[in-house]
DNA sequence: ATGGTAGGTCTCCTA
């Protein structure tokens, strides 16, 4: 079977319902990993995805911020939510699939403004966040996994509107680009935009703070689908949804998805 | 060099 699997940090689930069935209407996905809900488990808004076409859905998350939930066609096995870097953040949902594949939704913290942890607790934590990624992944080795989310990071130069101009902003640092780095390497993913398209701009993110964001286009790819190599074969598509931006009340960033076969 | 917007709210905090 292929999956169309969709990742996209929706900053509220409860206002952008109607964006939800609108990119069910144009895209169709399978599975739908959101992060950012920012809704506490009990005001979750569970009849109202299950009434978009997913009969299989699965939360965690707590008052304000962060949140984690997985909408699937689906049934999902083996669902959890795992607390990471010692918060108790909702920020890592997963899920296995047919075959054995196992399915991890990351939140990787947005980091502050400072690039200094001893300036910033909020980038030493999201530093140590993704070092503590790495570890996990390096026990990891030889299963099938599919690993996606918001991680906050664009790692290439073509992943940010402008390179040099960002180097000292939080996303784009080389301190948090090395640990990027480091984690992909532990399990050798396959970024699977950069496998479809190697070379030109991509960005998966819009600052509210543009009055034109189109016009400006000071995007960052900060948006990710990894594979471990096992399932690199299965890769058959990818897509950014790129016009979700333009909705009525978008959220900053956009659906970005994979089909696979499983 | 600065400030710009959005969401949920612990009317400020995080993004």
């Amino acid at each position: 079977m292929t999956l169309r699997i969709a990742t996209w940090n929706i900053n509220s689930v409860r206002i952008r319902i109607p964006l939800l069935k609108r990119l069910v209407r144009e895209a169709a996905p399978d599975i739908v990993c959101l992060q950012e809900t920012k809704v506490e488990d009990a005001s979750f808004p569970l009849e109202e995805l299950k009434a978009l076409g997913f009969p299989h859905v699965h939360f965690s998350g707590q008052k304000s911020y962060n949140g984690m939930a997985l909408l699937s066609k689906i049934k999902l096995d083996k669902v959890q939510c795992m607390a990471m870097a010692g918060s108790d953040h909702k920020r890592h949902m997963a899920a296995t699939l047919p075959g054995g594949v196992e399915l991890h939704n990351f939140y990787v913290p947005a980091g502050g403004d400072i690039p200094d942890p001893k300036l910033n607790p909020a980038y030493g934590f999201k530093l140590r966040f993704v070092e503590e990624m790495t570890d996990w992944a390096r026990k990891k080795k030889g299963a099938k996994m599919i690993l996606l989310g918001d991680l906050n990071i664009a790692p290439l130069p073509h992943d940010v509107w402008s390179h040099k101009q960002l180097l000292k902003v939080v996303s784009h640092t080389p301190a948090e680009v090395e640990r990027l780095d480091a984690l992909k390497e532990a399990l050798t993913w396959c970024d699977v935009a950069r496998h479809f398209k190697p070379e030109e701009k991509l960005y998966s993110w819009w600052s509210y703070r543009n009055r034109d964001w189109r016009k400006s286009d000071r995007g960052r790819r900060l948006d990710h689908i990894w594979v471990t190599p096992p399932l690199t074969p299965a890769l058959k598509a990818f897509h950014i949804h790129k016009n979700a931006r333009d909705w009525d009340s978008p959220s900053d960033h956009v659906p970005v998805m994979i089909d696979i076969g499983l």
